[in-house]
DNA sequence: ATAATAACCTGAGGGC
DNA sequence: TGCCCTCAGGTTATTA
């Protein structure tokens, strides 16, 4: 389900609902998602959130003595609602606040994960091999050069891998490449500095509009308080393989890579 | 070492 | 209406 975006949106609205209130105690109604849930989560009480932050697709809630660490995959969604409400039937976690407010985590397919990084320790592992973040100066296509010298996988396999740039989903890397007039199957290597300084630009911009427009929006993604995102409708090509390219008219085509289908021009993208 | 594939799950939508 | 098939925003373990 969510992308950077998704994510970033999701921080912006909780930080100020969230930051400063007093976690009561949290309950799971199952032992895992794709991983087991901390123990060291399961046991805080009383516990202030210090921090809201994001890294790449997780989402981190910092107290005194650590952070939870969510990631929601391909279906989950966290809401704030009030802690009377009736768990639903792909509710996993509720982190019970002081105001009888409850931080629900919902994860039909569970894909996502939650863990905990101790405030002293080492980064988590799922954390510590990750790639910059692609709206920082780190992210450059000086980086992107160095980085995909002698990769010969496609570029979109290359953008979408979290240790070569966090954050880049199916969506955005479709829409991007395409912004920025690049085959989704050339080879990651092949590209010139200034296609690659074209293909950084474009990532941030379809990030940063996504952002914008509150997310990408399919079946599953929705906001704290439960609205809809509008990024997809912005969408150029993606989901679109076989319609007119808007760009040239011509039909779009279907590319699966990396295991993810995706449109694009063979007409536009070089 | 690098890259493709399989796996983890449920639900929605299309075709018949 | 319902059954069967395909596909879906992500990551990681396994295979080649």
């Amino acid at each position: 389900m969510p992308e950077l975006p998704e994510i970033q949106v999701l921080r912006d609205e909780l930080a100020p609902q969230l930051i400063g209130r007093t976690l009561r105690k949290v309950v799971a109604f199952r032992p895992d998602l794709r991983d087991p849930f901390p123990p060291e989560l399961l046991a805080l009480r009383n516990a202030q959130v210090l921090s809201i932050s994001r890294r790449g697709k997780y989402l981190l809630v910092g107290f005194p003595t650590g952070s939870a660490v969510i990631h929601l995959g391909m279906s989950g969604q966290l809401r704030l609602v009030p802690s009377k409400t009736v768990r639903g039937t792909h509710d996993h976690l509720d982190l019970v606040f002081d105001g009888s407010q409850t931080l629900r985590l919902r994860d039909p397919r569970r894909f996502g994960t939650v863990l905990w990084q101790p405030l002293d320790g080492p980064l988590h592992p799922r954390l510590a091999h990750l790639g910059p973040e692609p709206l920082t100066e780190e992210f450059s296509a000086r980086y992107l050069g160095a980085r995909l010298a002698k990769q010969r996988r496609p570029i979109k396999a290359a953008i979408m891998d979290t240790d070569i740039v966090v954050g880049v989903g199916n969506i955005y890397a479709t829409e991007a490449l395409f912004a920025a007039r690049i085959s989704p199957l050339r080879e990651a290597a092949s590209l010139t500095a200034l296609e690659r300084r074209r293909l950084v630009a474009a990532i941030v911009q379809a990030l940063q509009q996504g952002i914008a427009l509150g997310g990408s929006s399919m079946r599953d993604y929705i906001h704290a308080d439960g609205s809809l995102g509008g990024f997809l409708s912005q969408a150029k090509v993606y989901g679109q393989a076989g319609l007119p390219c808007p760009r040239c008219k011509r039909p779009l085509a279907n590319a699966f890579i990396a295991g993810r289908n995706g449109a694009w021009c063979p007409h536009c993208q070089r």
